[in-house]
DNA sequence: TTGTAGGCGTTATCAA
DNA sequence: TTGATAACGCCTACAA
């Protein structure tokens, strides 16, 4: 890769590196509650119960002056509760597993936003792995968060067959899935069959007859559904689709691009081309350029999910908007439920169709 | 925003919805060592050696067959090792703490990525948190981290004043920059300085003399830097950029958008704009669309990192590449020296730049 | 090679 | 309201 393009230069002190070497080798040893209590006068178990003592409002156990005297102790000496303590004692780590298919795709980092704001919110924090979408790899992510102790898991890449949801349920861990769903195990997803029918009404209204679909990767349940969405409307009219129209890719602008490729070197092309994603769709574009055909004027393109991106190319990028960041918050409020012995379901978000310049009258 | 435009549907069966009940209500003990060791007929000590003893190729202290029959009763119970309670007792937690101004930006994610192949490399686990570039939040980050024990800091969006880096070394946590810098820590970043300069200079020999900056915020290192490039290579060829030419952006697209608005309202237009990231200049591309400005032709749009979608775009876009998947591996070994007290320096990863489309001779 | 014991920092329970 | 104590699961020095 990149790794011999690099420079080094010494930007530290001589002091500076020194120090480093020090504070490697003598690791402060935090403040504990017990550092505090010496300090304080008090008994430790007084001390927890101040500092990390359940919060239940109406019922304190200390009296005001003591509460903040100890608090200021704590304050004086930087005091930080040892998670790993707390954990251990109470059998719950306040910890949230994500395991996402990988990170650099805008639509999953959206909606790992609305999770890790949504779990703050809960006082929890969240522990992220990439599966890069394979079977071996997402399996050492599960094995990993469990090995963590996170209270309960979200799970962004599930394909439509489970994959490793056994070792949780075997578990009895509480898990959410989002973006993809299997099986009937609670999932927050955009409706993807609906929006795969908008896209199809949309371009149908457009006069498009010969239409292709980039269906993404068969084991996502989104990807299937928004393809199949996308071929009951058009079977519906009367215009089945054929399989040649209906091109396996991957999910990022590379995926799109070859699909594309594919698509205009058979005989007979399309008209419009839906990708079931923005970053395929806008590989198609690209593709389109090298190819001097006019996105909208000669070929109509329709993406998915209206990241920011779609409404700022040049020839904007006709989208289905899904809610990204509320599947992810709602995957998390879902989970809490759950994890408080509630019954959940799971939700489909509605998406919205935003029409823009890549798609346009036949 | 979205929250009410969702619909739910019941998925689950009947018994699935007892089931979660029930899983929530009696959350299933994990197997032990304990658990194993009874099983096994061996004692605590000799499990945990087996299962989870310091890997030290050579030396082993079982005998086969005993380590084998051990495993094969791990494996049975379903074993995962308690990595709270291995923490607590080893004063480590294998877990580094994370922080980001925010995960939908491409470029974070992207470095995020690289970190965390490279910390699986380690055998560390990272813990992610979005700073969303507010002091507040990320001194809160910081605590949260701290709190949940991890060994060390990643921090990808330090201030240039340092921010809350005081802490960290009064805690002796080690730790290591990346993307931005910070007075005289480790860090690990693009040469943008270099990749500012390579900016300005295809620009000029493109014959652009009336260029503008999109400057991004002002407390980020990586914009300032990148800035202050561009402006000596005019300076020093004798075409100074005057004040009003240099805006102030936010990082996202709709920054980009409303920094090219505000120039092409002035009086005398720029020829080109340099944006210090993709984002920036793909908003930017925006807004010349709605201006009728033709990319490249009239203007010139320079954009920072080269983004995948960069090459995919209409008018694909010029822009500096810089490593950010090396970026991030790179931090996580420097990290890995530093925590083994080696003495560590900073490096700039150079960056190359990659003319395209969007720009041309003036 | 295997067993024993003690403690990491916190919290829940019980007693004062 | 406060103090004492035990235990969460694991690791490691030491003894056998």
């Amino acid at each position: 890769m990149h790794s011999d393009d690099q420079q080094s230069h010494d930007q530290q002190s001589h002091d500076q590196r020194i120090q480093d070497q020090e504070t490697a080798n003598a690791p402060a040893r935090r403040a504990t509650l017990a550092t505090v209590a010496k300090l304080s006068g008090y008994h430790v178990s007084t001390v927890s119960r101040v500092l990390n003592g359940s919060a239940v409002p109406g019922v304190r156990s200390a009296s005001a002056a003591t509460a903040e005297h100890i608090r200021q102790v704590a304050r004086e000496v930087g005091y930080v509760p040892n998670a790993q303590a707390a954990a251990l004692r109470r059998q719950r780590t306040r910890l949230l597993g994500v395991v996402m298919a990988r990170m650099a795709d805008t639509v999953l980092a959206t909606i790992y936003e609305g999770i890790e704001r949504a779990a703050a919110g809960y006082g929890f924090q969240t522990l992220v792995t990439n599966s890069w979408d394979d079977p071996v790899t997402r399996r050492e992510c599960v094995d990993v968060l469990l090995s963590h102790g996170v209270d309960a898991m979200i799970l962004g890449d599930s394909p439509v067959d489970g994959g490793s949801l056994d070792v949780l349920t075997e578990h009895g861990l509480p898990f959410v899935l989002v973006n993809r769903r299997a099986a009937d195990h609670p999932a927050i997803t955009c409706d993807d069959y609906a929006g795969g029918r908008m896209a199809a009404e949309h371009l149908l209204e457009l006069g498009h007859r010969r239409a292709a679909v980039l269906a993404g990767l068969p084991y996502a349940s989104n990807a299937l559904e928004r393809t199949q969405g996308f071929l009951d409307v058009y079977r519906e009219a009367g215009h089945r689709i054929p399989r040649g129209r209906i091109v396996r890719t991957t999910f990022d602008t590379a995926g799109g691009r070859m699909g594309a490729e594919r698509l205009l070197r058979a005989r007979s092309t399309p008209t419009a081309i839906f990708a079931v994603n923005d970053a395929a769709a806008i590989g198609v574009l690209g593709c389109l350029r090298d190819h001097r055909i006019e996105p909208g004027r000669e070929l109509s393109v329709v993406g998915f999910n209206d990241i920011p991106l779609a409404a700022e190319l040049t020839v904007p990028l006709t989208s289905v908007r899904s809610p990204m960041q509320t599947i992810g918050e709602q995957s998390v409020h879902t989970l809490m439920r759950l994890m408080g012995g509630e019954p959940v379901q799971s939700t489909l978000l509605r998406p919205t169709l935003v029409a823009r310049a890549s798609s346009a009258p036949r």
